[in-house]
DNA sequence: GTACTCCCAGACAACGTTGTCTCGGCTCTT
DNA sequence: AAGAGCCGAGACAACGTTGTCTGGGAGTAC
């Protein structure tokens, strides 16, 4: 009574290969570019017809091809885009990550992700298996110094957004949190309460974000009639580790510092480390660029200049797809605001100790 | 109303489309299938020819289209797994998310990644789009609790593997954390410091992770010759705040716990901002499944069973690898250890206040 | 010199889909 | 009643690539 379910479920085809539209049409009893429409939503189709399309989609489970479809197409869309990011893991990332995959999910876009860890030869070898997979559009959080690469390595008129760093030799839509003015900020706060001698502790200095930050720290101390002292000053620490030896050494010095400024993450957390290896974490004054998670859980909770990842994945999302739409307007830059939350690091006083030049080990 | 904004600037072939082995053929005098031959990497061609292709390639900036490719060749492989995870943003989900780009990487394929929400909608939705992608494998970490839609969904014969939670309805390669053996031996430890009220706080019941935690933390009661007291057993807590308000309530009502055991992440962050407020992180022992970071820095610092999340991606990595290399063996199950971190927190006696029947506000 | 083998390169078709064109039938108009 | 106009549906080709098959030249053995 029952038909044999194992044997060849549909006549002639070797049931091992998946349904196509022609199987569908020969099903429905119409022809293949009717199936096309009906799967393409077309409404220039006969609905009794349609119907009959749909039926034998759901009887023979049938999936339509994005990439043959690609192929065919004309616009040759296919529907995905490539986010380049520092690494996935990292929170910073993936909350761009996030917001993005939501913003691409509401246009039924799918998103390509990469890992680039600060290694420029990577982004270009990402960019170019996007390229090879056509993607639509490009988000880069970039690591490389010259993207003029792109110019011969996307198709013309790809479009590019470049985020939280800016792209160099290659024009496109950028968003960037206002790190310059982010840090003069945090910078000031220190000043305001009574700090003269800050530390700032910074990524490798060649990274914009870096160099942005440190510049913003520069001038607020130049607007106090101080200067940067280069015995307080750290760059190219792009480990927890690193952060945390560079202030270690920092307070086995003459002349420590009663603030620190850290550039990044990574580095706040090796400070926070260090100082409480130290027993100097209610002495010394911190703010930390970048909100990360607990920060209001330590002690003291850490004051720090957040950035807002979301609206910064929200903008840049919204310019590439501004230009998948096509608009062709000049390229711009979006600034996405900073913000000082204050919670207790960034307002502890100058120490006493520190400042009655307690040099040698302070421990 | 407006006529078209722009008349087509390129009348002729070259220069808006990207050129073709066809293209590369015609320019370095050989024909395509040669092109295609050398793209492949087969060795069966005449060095001095090879060479010509090459500057060919060169010369028009020729990129491989691997959505065609695809189409035509025999095996129909993408090079794409899928891979679906509880939110990309999560440190559990982005830390697997990284391991398993970085296996693929060096097998050269692309992850396509897709956040589900505990919504076992998205989850289909997600998994029907990887399929009309034609991914060549799927990890899943999933929410459904039925996965028999997958042997109509997916084509027959492409490898699944679930990582995290099991997957029901359909057999496949898992790779599990040990939930119930971590948890009683966490709850272990707090009776082993003497604890013997000792609340239970979890995600959603109906999550199989958080029901073999409480399955293992009742044994260890059991073992003890304890039982699960109902009043300290909190289900549901699936965010922070839900967790935050749950312990609150738990220490103002009568013979509040001695210690608590969280059994996820954000449960564990919501225990600590609760014993915060009351003032009684050094008076409740603590301890959470799951690492998260900063825990050590933490006053203080959290006592954890730690996942492996690094062990648990590059196993789930394998065993799809696997499949996709053409192993056919029954499915297995991947057990991967945890491992109690003993930081302070899960090591705190018992509270002599607490044990002396103060019920009302503990404040 | 012939016959046989081997191997490289090209011709051709096909993967699953959509753009274009055509055709037949219907409606509308006068 | 007949021509114009419209519209739905099918035939066909093509997207860029690779699997298969064929042809011809070089190499080898007799």
């Amino acid at each position: 009574m029952q038909a044999p379910r194992e044997s060849a479920p549909n006549g002639e085809r070797p049931g091992r290969t998946r349904p196509t539209m022609n199987d569908v049409a020969r099903t429905a009893g119409v022809s293949l570019k009717t199936v096309s429409r009906v799967v393409n939503g077309e409404q220039t189709v006969n609905p009794e017809l349609a119907a009959q399309v749909q039926s034998a989609i759901a009887a023979l489970n049938y999936r339509h091809d994005i990439g043959a479809s690609t192929l065919r197409r004309s616009d040759r869309r296919t529907d995905m885009i490539a986010l380049l990011l520092e690494d996935v893991s990292n929170p910073f990332s993936s909350a761009l990550h996030r917001v993005i995959e939501d913003e691409a999910r509401a246009r039924r876009l799918q998103v390509l992700t990469g890992s680039v860890d600060e290694d420029p030869e990577r982004e270009r070898e990402l960019i170019r298996t996007f390229t090879m997979r056509r993607a639509d559009g490009v988000i880069i959080a970039p690591v490389s110094s010259d993207h003029s690469y792109l110019t011969a390595e996307l198709p013309p008129g790809t479009p590019v957004v470049f985020v939280d760093r800016p792209g160099q030799g290659f024009a496109a839509d950028t968003v960037l949190a206002t790190n310059v003015t982010g840090a003069a900020e945090a910078t000031r706060h220190l000043l305001a309460h009574g700090h003269r001698s800050i530390a700032y502790l910074g990524d490798h200095y060649h990274i914009s974000t870096a160099q942005h930050r440190y510049e913003g720290y520069v001038a607020a101390l130049t607007e106090a009639g101080l200067q940067a002292d280069p015995a307080l000053v750290a760059h190219g620490l792009h480990t927890t580790a690193l952060a945390e030896t560079a202030v270690m050494s920092l307070f086995h010095r003459p002349a420590p510092p009663t603030a620190l400024f850290s550039s990044q993450n990574l580095v706040t957390i090796g400070a926070v480390r260090a100082l409480r290896r130290l027993g100097l974490h209610r002495a010394v004054a911190l703010i930390g660029f970048d909100d990360f998670p607990l920060a209001d859980l330590l002690e003291p909770a850490v004051t720090v200049v957040a950035q807002n990842p979301a609206l910064m994945g929200r903008t840049a999302a919204a310019a590439l797809f501004r230009r998948l739409d096509g608009h062709t307007g000049e390229p711009g830059t979006f600034w996405i605001p900073t913000d000082l939350i204050r919670r207790g690091s960034g307002e502890l006083p100058p120490s006493p100790q520190l400042l009655h030049g307690r040099s040698d080990r302070p421990l």
